[in-house]
DNA sequence: CGAACGATTACGTTGCGTGAGGGTTA
DNA sequence: ATAACCCTCACGCAACGTAATCGTTC
């Protein structure tokens, strides 16, 4: 009988994350999987949830960013949500688009720092 | 009668950092000011390691790759110096252009995510 | 019986920020 | 006497890692 919540050691292989990063989330009240016991389940709302998190994580937001964004885009049918769901994801933008210039700066510095040294040019 | 020392706070001012910054330097040995009494002071040798310290900020280096990087640079005349460094410099390239990349895709699925909502396209 | 899994507690990490509380006086 | 510096603790933050020491379950 394949319950349709999942458990804890099936969470993380899903996502590839340790048993410390979900406690974590559950302790900044990120996640909220159902308990019996002592053990934990997670229903497709909390996985959904987690997919969003990674999500996040990779746009660079922090865990509370997150959190702001998750109630954004969870409701994001309203007109207001929408647009507060797109001033974020503008901000966001701004500034990932600055780190990657910066990065690009040092790149460009350290490689001709590596040039200015290299004997094989 | 002008110093060829600098002060903390002259120190503080031309790296526009904080004084906190430049006693954590200090505990984890980065800088070695002289010190007369409580007071320290901070001579061409070590401005120059400043430099040094915030180029490596720039390039992503942790401070303890700094660390590394301060005693294979600043004996670089050596060939195998040479060679050390150049080996760091392209770890540290392939490492910040992967960052880059990576900011990259986050850029582009954001952006994308982005405008599946906007209602003004 | 043991191996696997889970739980809680709590200190370690990086690079400083931010007081608290007190001394000097370049 | 005050302002303007300086000093040394020492805790706080983010996002977990990493034991240590248990209890439960197959």
């Amino acid at each position: 009988m394949a319950e349709d919540r999942l458990t804890f050691k099936e969470m993380c292989t899903k996502f590839e994350v340790t048993p410390r990063t979900l406690r974590y989330y559950e302790y900044i009240e990120l996640l909220a999987p159902e308990k019996e016991g002592r053990s934990r389940f997670y229903t497709p709302r909390e996985v959904a949830r987690m997919k969003l998190i990674l999500r996040g994580r990779r746009y660079g937001f922090s865990l509370e960013e997150i959190r702001q964004w998750l109630e954004i885009y969870e409701e994001k049918g309203t007109d207001v949500q929408t647009r507060a769901f797109i001033e974020l994801a503008d901000r966001q933008l701004k500034e990932l688009k600055k780190q990657r210039d910066d990065l690009e700066g040092a790149i460009a510095e350290l490689q001709e720092l590596r040039d200015e040294v290299d004997p094989s040019t």
